[in-house]
DNA sequence: CTTGACCCCGTAGTGGGGTACAGGGTCTAC
DNA sequence: GTAGACCCTGTACCCCACTACGGGGTCAAG
């Protein structure tokens, strides 16, 4: 016997999610949602696993994988030869990512460091010492 | 008796600020540029100076400023009343911001590799402990 | 049986930072 | 005088991740 799953409306599975149903929607139009079932009315009818697949998705955003990335994560994990290590190389790509980043603000940071502290805040804009090297011809 | 500075076209103010032609255009919609005369023919007609300033923009998004902010900073040199201080603290706001951002890439290469370290790359995906991780109701 | 909350679709707008045409005119060197 | 490099405008397009809106249909409570 076929136990029938209660479904769930759109509204509802964003609201479990924390997302709106725009975004829902858009997520659907992006491929990270299979096309779901509809009611007579035409109505998306949502099984219950798609709040965990909307979780996933909202997790892995906060790892910060994008929303291509995060496709291509769910595309592996339902391919049934896909092996973990996949998996792990792109975990360790994003990493390296995320270092090259911290990497390039921290560079940001402390060059805009050492010019706030040549600067003191005193004096007018036109011998302010941010400016001036920012107008230098080599930085 | 009046000087008359040679002009330099487009292409020798991209080119001269390692930018190119249709990027800078795009600085003038922005506002970062005074629209420059224009020749006859209605070529435009860049003092020397413009090259500083589109020096001035590149060196301040290496900064991590945005176009919007460079504007600003532009347009505080330009302003007479305007003190140094005004700059430092744009500049301290960036650097808190940026600090901001750190910290989020931090915690999300923290995440990561807490989870590629239990993962060890060997097994199917449907035991990658990333995958997962990623699928928990709580994370 | 009506009201209000929900759902549908398609399209367009946001912001950030450009890049790419198309369909012209101009300038320079040979 | 002509080829090729340069310039002009305007519009459209790219990525990214949404968000909003108009103009409808539907469903449940009172």
């Amino acid at each position: 016997m076929v136990t029938t799953e209660p479904t769930l409306t759109i509204g509802k599975v964003a609201a479990a999610a924390g997302l709106g149903v725009e975004t829902v929607r858009f997520y659907e139009r992006k491929g990270l949602l299979v096309e779901p079932p509809r009611s007579q009315a035409g109505y998306r009818q949502y099984p219950a696993g798609t709040v965990r697949r909307l979780q996933f998705i909202v997790r892995a955003k906060a790892l910060g994988f994008t929303l291509r990335e995060i496709g291509e994560l769910l595309d592996l994990r339902a391919t049934p030869g896909a092996r973990c290590a996949d998996v792990q190389s792109r975990a360790e790509t994003k990493i390296a990512d995320i270092a090259d980043r911290i990497e390039q603000l921290r560079a940001m940071k402390r060059a805009l460091g050492g010019l706030v502290a040549q600067c003191g805040g005193r004096g007018p804009v036109s011998q302010c010492p941010i400016l001036e090297a920012l107008d230098e011809v080599a930085p």
